[in-house]
RNA sequence: GGUCCGUUCGUCUAGCUGGCCCAGGACGCUAGGUUUUCAUCCUAGAAAUCAGGGGUUCGAAUCCCCUACGGACUACCA
């Protein structure tokens, strides 16, 4: 029997959106639409301590400039609401309650201090603690004290938390979609605690209740989460759940672009290139860490990077839209080790999607960088010259160093070039030909070309060595696009001016 | 330390049901070509003893075991 396919995404508001969470969120999202299911944005905030202010609005934020759209979710709503584990405190007790009514539980008394001073002890042994079936025995808990003492216990208030009774001697198995069939013998798992002492449940219960009460259907998130996975199924064992248990997909981690382990908010800026799917303040620091959007990414190219980066179609098709996405996205075809991130090839993405926009789109994005250096120019005219330039660029700021001789005149000439062509008749020639072009008319590219060319023919002069010392004064160095469309471009007069600066600048 | 996961060119990876693989593609790199220049584009090339070692087999990157290395997890964090 096949379930409606039901998948969420479901951060913690205690930062920004890290490129990992941004692909995990964007393998829910594929998955989900190519089934037609229903893709919810769960927001787990069970950690008071670990709040930071803004951050939910930036992953809605982030991810709607990405196309990842929700169905349900704090933002949406939807029949399964409230979306945001705060809101759904008052539920989690009871699911609590019900674990230790049916022995699957117990209440814990053992402070956080006490704990931390047997952990002492046992690291003194080199040894690690573990509050599990071993050591229950001879702690604080409902377990070990009299029934009366833990009534009384309660009821004087002492804080308590609630942890799962692991049992013993079981082989619990975790199906899992990438991994195959992982199993962990129950003995060695501890009990983890489900409900803290203030009164909030942990990311174990809440995800489990909440993923039930939300009829998931498939739980994709990132490897770190295995480990701890088969706790979660014995947890849907214990509820009662087993049943309607979701399945599971634990995806490979994104790795340091050098050196080994999992990418981390440092690494970015340290590497130049970001962590981050769009900027961010922190707003304790006031610390800024970049972003793809202000870098100067476009939305699709990171969607089709980030889908790269542990997955691939199994064809040799590396340009994806979304909706291409969709059709080929399969969970199958997720690799099981870590993938680091590829400046270079991100680079290279970029590039691709920047040659598609039209010239009109790219002189929109371009344009305040324009008005920015106080140039001024109409968008028609700069649309004609980012579709001259766009396929020397990654990025549309790269617009910039190609393309601002459109809009001033050189102050500095490329030294290589001048070393390499100006000889000691360049000047003369380069006066003739500025001659030549005053008398262009009407001035346009096909015609300023044959008459400069006809000139240089008939001196017999050396093709190359004209060009580029032409190139020189009206460029500045030996790069751009045709010369001639430049020129008209710039205009007659201007063009004129140029060579005259040229000449009179240039030694050798 | 313990548990779990992983390991194919510098990087992302193809290869999963063993022979078509002395390992293919992409990015990057190198060389040549196109272009008046740069970029693009085209062509060619270097680049993985498939982590290492044992098996199984007529035959293994592909199956099994061991070792090494890497990573994740090991909180009243998610």
């Amino acid at each position: 029997m096949e379930r409606k396919v039901r998948v969420r995404f479901a951060p913690s508001p205690t930062g920004p959106l890290h490129i990992g969470g941004v692909r995990t969120a964007l393998y829910n999202y594929l998955f989900a639409r190519q089934h037609g299911g229903t893709m919810i944005l769960r927001i787990e905030d069970t950690d008071q301590g670990r709040f930071v202010p803004g951050a939910e609005e930036y992953i809605i934020d982030s991810l709607t400039w990405l196309g990842i759209n929700f169905d349900e979710g704090v933002h949406v709503g939807g029949p399964f609401g409230p979306y945001r584990q705060s809101d759904r405190k008052p539920l989690y007790r009871q699911y609590a309650d019900q674990l230790i009514n049916d022995g699957w539980a117990y209440y814990a008394f053992d402070t956080p201090e006490s704990l931390e001073e047997i952990r002492k002890v046992y690291e003194a042994d080199k040894k690690a603690f573990q509050y599990d079936c071993n050591t229950r025995g001879s702690l604080r808990n409902s377990l070990t004290l009299a029934a009366e003492e833990v009534q009384k216990l309660i009821n004087e208030g002492n804080p308590y938390v609630i942890r799962f009774k692991m049992p013993d001697n079981e082989e619990i198995v975790v199906n899992d979609h990438i991994r195959g069939r992982v199993v962990v013998h129950s003995n060695l798992l501890d009990d983890k605690v489900l409900f803290k002492s203030d009164g909030m449940p942990t990311y174990h219960l809440a995800n489990i209740v909440d993923d039930h009460l939300m009829e998931i259907s498939h739980v994709i998130r990132g490897e770190e989460w295995l480990p701890s996975a088969p706790l979660h199924v014995m947890l849907y064992k214990a509820f009662g759940w087993e049943a309607t248990m979701p399945e599971f997909a634990h995806l490979p981690l994104l790795l340091k672009p050098d050196g080994n382990g999992k990418l981390s908010k440092r690494d970015g800026d340290r590497l130049g290139f970001p962590v981050f799917p769009t900027q961010w303040q922190d707003p304790k620091t006031g610390e800024i860490s970049s972003g793809y959007r202000e870098s100067g990414y476009f939305p699709e190219a990171v969607i089709n990077i980030l889908a790269f980066l542990g997955w691939n179609p199994g064809t040799t098709q590396e340009m994806f839209t979304m909706e291409e996405l969709i059709q080929a996205f399969s969970i199958e075809r997720i690799s099981k080790s870590g993938a680091k991130f590829d400046l270079e090839k991100a680079k290279w993405f970029n590039q691709q999607y920047l040659r598609q926009h039209s010239g009109l789109d790219l002189a929109k994005a371009f344009m305040p960088y324009l008005t920015e250096k106080g140039i001024e120019i109409s968008e028609d005219k700069l649309a004609i010259i980012c579709d001259l330039v766009k396929e020397r660029a990654h990025f549309i700021k790269d617009i910039q160093s190609q393309t601002h001789f459109f809009f001033e005149a050189p102050i500095q000439y490329d030294e290589q070039v001048i070393k390499k062509r100006w000889k000691e008749d360049t000047a003369k020639h380069l006066d003739a030909i500025s001659a030549i072009l005053n008398t262009v008319e009407p001035f346009e590219t096909t015609l300023a070309h044959d008459k400069v060319i006809a000139y240089i023919q008939e001196n017999g002069l050396n093709m190359g060595q004209i060009m580029n010392c032409l190139r020189l004064v009206i460029v500045g160095a030996g790069i751009g696009p045709d010369l001639f469309t430049i020129i008209t471009l710039i205009g007659k007069e201007e063009a004129v001016k140029r060579i005259k600066k040229g000449i009179s600048e240039i030694k050798i």
